[in-house]
Formats: C-alpha cells, sequence, structure tokens
DNA sequence: GTCTATAAGGCGATAGAC
DNA sequence: GTCTATCGCCTTATAGAC
C-alpha cells in the first residue's frame, strides 16, 4: 500500500483530505488517529505534516470548505425576483439535493463542532450563520408579501433546515425512493408548513 | 474535592452517571478519559470500575435508559381513541417538552451512536425504533381516515422527528421565547405539513 | 469504597536521513 | 516527499493495600 517512487504531492493532498473525512465521519474526530489517516491514505504518519501542520487543522479546512462549496452552490442555483414561494421551493429541493450527496462532511460539520478550537469554530459558525440567513431572508419576505403565515421567521428556518437537513440520517442510495421523489414530498411539507 | 469518610456508593454512581452525561455530551465519549470523569466526581479513575465494568458500558446506561425514560414517559401521555390530529398534536408538544429538558442526554443519542459497539448499539436502535413508531402509527391512521395528506408515513415521520428534535440546537433556557411559545409554533408547522 | 502503583500500549508531533 | 526512530505524555484497565 506503500506510496513509493513517483508520489505525487498534490494526489496525496487530496488523499488526506478523502480519507480523513471518511474516517472522521465513521468514527469521530477523536478516536481517529494520525496513524490511521497516514495508512488510508498509504503514508507514514510524518509524511501527513508535510500538508497539514496539525490533525486539528484537517478538521478545520474539511469544515471550512464544505461550508464555502455550499454557499458558492447556493449562489449558483438562486434566482433574483422570484416568488418567496417559488424561492422557498427551490432552497428546500437545493438543500436536499447539495446535502445527500455529501453525508459525511455534513455529519462531520455537525457533529464535530465541539471538536473546533476556538478560532476555527468561530469561522465555520460565520459560514454557517450565511447559509441560514438565506432562508430566513426568504421566509421574512414571504410572510411580509402576506404569502406565508409565520410569526417566527428565524424558528421557521430552524425547523425548516432540521427537517432537510434530517434526510441524511435516513436516506440510503440505492433506496426505494428515488432523490427526486424524497425532493417531492419534502417540498410538499415545508411549502404547506408555512402556508 | 476528594470524597472521603461517609463515601456511599449510591451517591457515587449517580454522580458517575450524571458527570458523565455532561463530559460525554460537550467533548464527545472518545475524547473524555476515566481520569476526567472520575475527576468531576471527585474519586480516583480506579474507584469507576466498581460501578461500571468499562467506559463503553457508561455509555451504554446513559443511552439506553434515555430511550427507556422517553418510552416510558410517552406511554404515560398517550391517550387512546383520540382523533389523529390530537394524536400529533399531543406527540409532536410531548417531544418538545421531553427533549428540551434532556439536551445532553439527547445530543448523546444521537451523536455517539457510532461510538456504540454492537450490541449495545442494537439495544438502543431498537429503543428507537419503538418510539418511532409510535409517531408512524399515529401519521398512518390519519392518513388512512383521511385527516391528512401524505403518501408516505415514514418519510414524513423521520421529517417531524428531524424538525421536532432540531428545537434543541437553538433552544436556550432563559431565551427570548418559552417553551409554550415554541411549542405552539412548532405544533402549528408540524400540523400543517400533514394536512 | 477508595486508594496507590503499575502494566501495556497508543497518542500527536518532531529530528534528521535519503 | 517520504522514511525511520524517538520524545514525552496520556490511555484503559488491573492488583493489592487499607
Amino acid at each position: 500500500m506503500a506510496r513509493q517512487a513517483g508520489a505525487n504531492g498534490e494526489t496525496t493532498a487530496r488523499a488526506i483530505r478523502q480519507e480523513s473525512l471518511k474516517l472522521f465521519a465513521r468514527h469521530g474526530y477523536d478516536a481517529v488517529s494520525m496513524r490511521q489517516i497516514a495508512s488510508a491514505v498509504g503514508v507514514q504518519a510524518s509524511a501527513l505534516y508535510q500538508y497539514f501542520p496539525t490533525k486539528q487543522q484537517i478538521l478545520v479546512t474539511l469544515m471550512t470548505e464544505h461550508m464555502e462549496e455550499l454557499l458558492a452552490a447556493y449562489a449558483e442555483e438562486r434566482r433574483d425576483g422570484e416568488t418567496p414561494r417559488a424561492a422557498l421551493t427551490r432552497f428546500a429541493r437545493f438543500h436536499i439535493r447539495h446535502h445527500i450527496s455529501r453525508a459525511d462532511a455534513v455529519f462531520i460539520s455537525y457533529m464535530e463542532l465541539r471538536a473546533l478550537e476556538p478560532e476555527g469554530f468561530a469561522a465555520v459558525e460565520a459560514l454557517r450563520k450565511l447559509y441560514e440567513n438565506e432562508l430566513k431572508s426568504i421566509l421574512a419576505k414571504g410572510a411580509e408579501a402576506g404569502e406565508f403565515r409565520l410569526e417566527e421567521p428565524h424558528v421557521a428556518a430552524m425547523a425548516i433546515l432540521a427537517m432537510l437537513t434530517g434526510v441524511n440520517t435516513w436516506y440510503r442510495t440505492g433506496g426505494r425512493l428515488s432523490r427526486e421523489k424524497i425532493e417531492d414530498i419534502y417540498e410538499d411539507m415545508v411549502l404547506k408548513s408555512v402556508i
């Protein structure tokens, strides 16, 4: 399994990210050792320190990149000038579609917040808030326009996000229901819950 | 801090449960050492082995007791012969009320499933399924009676449970909204989502 | 019921060779 | 870019004294 002649830095860097993500999701950050990550990558533990100065920095990088990828994907997805109802439909389907194919990163980003040291935590939380605000803004506009019936946009946003992200706890690829069908069901429930 | 003369086994046993719960919730099972638990309790690490044969068994006990307490409380709460709508209202308010005051146990029971060895995992999952089935049964009856509009009782149950349990991620005692008000908002959203 | 002492091994991280 | 070897520390769990 050892990587010898022809070793390539970029390949190793990507492998470290990939294998760390898988191992952290499966066993938890604290339960995974640098030796385990190295073994999955095919190098010795000391080689990891060429790419990341500490184990903590691997986690911070994984979580930060996950949130930045989410924000970039939603920026690409959103359409200004839509009705609140259309925007909420789009948001709900986007959220499921984006998260369902990134189960490990989603799991880590929620589960391992407590493993972050203060600086990393603050950075990740700031990115998370930006994303939450996208949904809050849709709900607030809908309430103002009389299109939605809700008293507390913040609470409604938290409720909807929890519901949508929850798909990841039970969805398995190749299950009885297609991703599209799942998006249909959740879209329906989300819309009805605020109308 | 050391417990000396007058030490009492039952007191220590309760303290081990309490402090483990707090520490596991705050730092994660793997990140907490037997020495840390012992220090919080006020004994040496070796004294813990009088009460639990392994660290793993502390976790299994905390999670199993949490699920059994939940099932017992719901058995006390439920009323047979209610309309599905009334039963769902009761379930939603009960779920929030019960979970909101047990944040540490709820967090652990979801987060540390992966830290359980196979036997413990199976036991806890079986209890969880029993609780999920209570909600599924309400939804299926409501759909059959034409009181609810939903195609997939299982998916709807997962969506509602995720939404309700999600309160714990943002609720803080003494916040702007009372527990009653929060129950009102979620009851409204849950009911609308299936009608 | 709790203590001290210890076994046996894993941890993150670093130095220096190639 | 990766290796071997190592430092100093922490880990779960047990033996035996009081």
